[in-house]
DNA sequence: AGGAGCTTGTGAACGTGAGAACAAAATCGG
DNA sequence: CCGATTTTGTTCTCACGTTCACAAGCTCCT
């Protein structure tokens, strides 16, 4: 998304060492799937099998695959371990990333939880509220410090990935003291548009979004007949009483 | 993604009462920058404030707007509160849709405290957990239920959403037991790829993946000339000591 | 050694999505 | 009442993503 690089005309110019956003996407799927593999003891994949294991389609798979390198036997197929390894450099899971974490409600609270953030490859080096009652809570084998520490934290522990958990309201300016102190990695779920400069990437985890997502098909589903066809036009501000829909879920 | 219909060839067949997938994600997003305008009061809207506050360009929100019907005025803008309620009512959340959240650790927890879920138009009718030592404790104003009620509860309240916060084992179970009981969308925060007969909607959150992109992002930013332009490669089974990444990420 | 049988990697066709650009329609000022 | 101005709705073009289909390449069996 934040990566689409505008590149000159002709073939779709696939490599020079860039690949598609789409399959980016997918590849820690395909870690994910690799590592489940690999835990069951077996050695050896056929991007049919790891496919399924995926969720994915085959052709998909091994174009996604053929984009890193040529990584499979033909006749046979994958070795697991060795293509576990090569996605992995490629994703750069190898090498650990800093992580500070803003916004100790009930979400971060749960981040903070996971074992390790739940994927190696990432380290939690700070939890960060701005309310002076949570500084200080220890969580884990880690205690909540003051967000005025960021600068500091960001120098020290080279972080350059940022999880903003915080509510709407202070998430734009979280945001412009992560960036200025140097992070150029940004996870947000705050149901905020937020933005960032040039070289800053962000990605957005929006759970009323979701939801909302799955209430249309939904209503598809059941409605179907019981909709009116004709969508119904109350006079202009003279609508039905609305809730309020498209509210926040910050933490 | 699941919602694919296959359609006859000829012109891009947009209406037909379907509207684009991309469309249909953007659809949320533009509600709430409707509902920010209109607690600021503001009651019209050009295609451009809206865009900016959406944090998309006009062309494409007016080109999304479109395939809901012509709700705006060539010359001056949409009215904010009349768009407001179509958009609403596309989507589905001018009604309300009965959730069930199954698996009660830290991130079930945390969502359970969402005010209301964070948004009007769902409303969490149970919270269920198979643990015994947690059936019974209180969250808010509900109180954990066993798993096993599920079915009767699905019945009762016409549930049709189910949000899976368990770890990565049990939840292909537990998505099986929920699609037996009728629901027939969930939204998915265990890191697995679930399967789904047709007719049921899945969406997936991923915290562990949504951080490996950008951390490939990131790797590509700092890395560009750190990096081993040919990869290395390891003798077959003879890579360096590999951490288990991939793992998951499920409460 | 040679052919049969698999499975990968990729070229080509197709479908979806994004953005530029413009004609149609509404308001407003004179 | 008419022309200038604004802004929508839509068409056209291009880029991206997915899927099909098959040649290339590897292994195994005879």
């Amino acid at each position: 998304m934040t990566r689409a690089s505008s590149r000159r005309p002709g073939p779709p110019t696939r490599t020079e060492r860039g690949i598609p956003e789409a399959t980016v996407a997918r590849l820690p799927v395909y870690l994910r799937a690799l590592t489940a593999l690999s835990d069951s003891g077996i050695a050896t994949a056929s991007s049919e099998d790891l496919a399924t294991a995926a969720g994915v389609n085959s052709a998909k798979l091994r174009k996604d695959l053929s984009y890193l390198g040529s990584y499979g036997t033909r006749g046979v197929g994958y070795d697991v371990e060795y293509l576990r390894y090569q996605i992995a450099r490629e994703i750069g899971v190898t090498q650990d990333w800093a992580v500070v974490i803003v916004g100790i409600g009930n979400l971060g609270h749960a981040l903070a939880n996971y074992s390790g953030f739940g994927t190696r490859g990432f380290r939690i080096v700070a939890l960060l509220d701005a309310d002076p009652t949570l500084v200080g809570e220890r969580i884990g084998d880690m205690e909540v410090r003051d967000f005025a520490q960021l600068e500091e934290i960001v120098e020290a522990d080279r972080v350059s990935i940022g999880v903003i958990t915080t509510p709407a309201g202070p998430a734009q300016d979280v945001c412009d003291r992560l960036v200025a102190a140097g992070v150029t990695s940004i996870l947000n779920f705050a149901p905020v548009v937020l933005s960032v400069p040039d070289g800053v990437d962000i990605r957005k985890v929006d759970l009323s979004i979701e939801l909302q997502i799955l209430a249309y098909h939904e209503q598809r589903k059941s409605g179907e007949a019981a909709l009116p066809q004709v969508p119904e036009l109350p006079a202009l501000n003279g609508m039905p009483d609305l809730p309020s829909v498209g509210g926040g879920v910050g933490a």
